[in-house]
DNA sequence: TCGATATTTCGAGAGTTATCGAATCATTGG
DNA sequence: CCAATGATTCGATAACTCTCGAAATATCGA
C-alpha cells in the first residue's frame, strides 16, 4: 500500500517547525544547510532540531550527509515529487485540477522510475 | 500566514482515514456521499467517522450539507488545489523540481492508469 | 591527548490526537 | 406525537507528539 508512504510524508510536513525546515532546504538547494544553521534560522533548540529533521529523514523528504562537525541536511526533490504525484492522482481526480499539471507529469515519471 | 493553512491541510489528511475518506470523496465527484457511507466503506464506527469528517471540514477540505436525514461530504476541489499550488510553489523549488525532465507524459499517463 | 564545536540521544513533562460506546440532536414517515 | 433513522457530541482511555535540558557521541585543531 503506497498511501502508508504518503501519511508518513504528509504527516512529518504537518508541523510548523518541520514545514519552514523543509522550505529552507528547498531553497538552499543540492548544497543543503546544516542542523545547527536550520535550528538558529528557525530560533529552535539544537535538540528540538534534531527531533524534527529525524521525522523528516524518516519520512524520506531529507537526506542526510556529514560533512566535518556538521551533519548537512538536503531536501530530497523525488519524494517530493512522488508526494505531488500521489495527491494528484488520487485526490485530485480527472476533475479540474489545474495548476499542478504540469509538476503531475514529472512527478509520475519519478514514481514510475521507483516503481520500477 | 499561507504555511498555517497548509499545516492544517496537511494534517488533515495525514490520517489512514481521513486520506482514505477524502480520496472516496474525490472520487465520489460533486454529489458527495454520506457520513455513514464512508464509515461503512471505511468499516469505521460513525462516532469515529464523525470526528475525522470533522478535521477535514476544519481544514477546509471537505464542504457538508444535509439532505434529509444524511450529511452529505464533498472534496473542496479548491482547497486542494490550493494546498498543492503551495506545495508546488514552496515545496519543489521554482527552478525545477527534480532531475526528471522531458518526458514523454502522455506515454507515462497511460502506463501509470494500468499500474495503479 | 585535550578542549572546543556540532549534533544526536535520552528522559521527563505537557499537550494533542485517536478511539468508540453511550447519550443526544435532527429529520422523516406513519 | 412517536418511533425509526442518520449523524454528532460527550466522556473516558490509550497512544502518540512536541519540547528541551542534560548527557553522550563524533570530529577537528592545536
Amino acid at each position: 500500500m503506497q498511501a502508508e508512504q504518503t501519511i508518513r510524508a504528509l504527516g512529518a510536513l504537518a508541523q510548523e517547525h518541520r514545514l519552514a525546515a523543509f522550505r529552507l532546504l528547498v531553497k538552499a538547494g543540492p548544497e543543503g544547510l546544516a542542523a545547527g544553521a536550520l535550528a538558529e534560522a528557525l530560533d529552535v533548540p539544537p535538540s528540538s532540531m534534531s527531533f524534527h529533521l529525524a521525522q523528516l529523514n524518516n519520512a524520506g523528504l531529507v537526506t542526510q550527509q556529514r560533512r566535518s562537525r556538521s551533519i548537512i541536511y538536503s531536501a530530497d526533490y523525488t519524494a517530493m515529487n512522488v508526494l505531488l504525484a500521489y495527491l494528484t492522482e488520487n485526490c485530485c481526480a480527472g476533475s479540474a485540477c489545474g495548476p499542478a499539471s504540469a509538476v503531475d507529469c514529472d512527478a509520475v515519471a519519478q514514481e514510475e522510475r521507483t516503481v520500477a
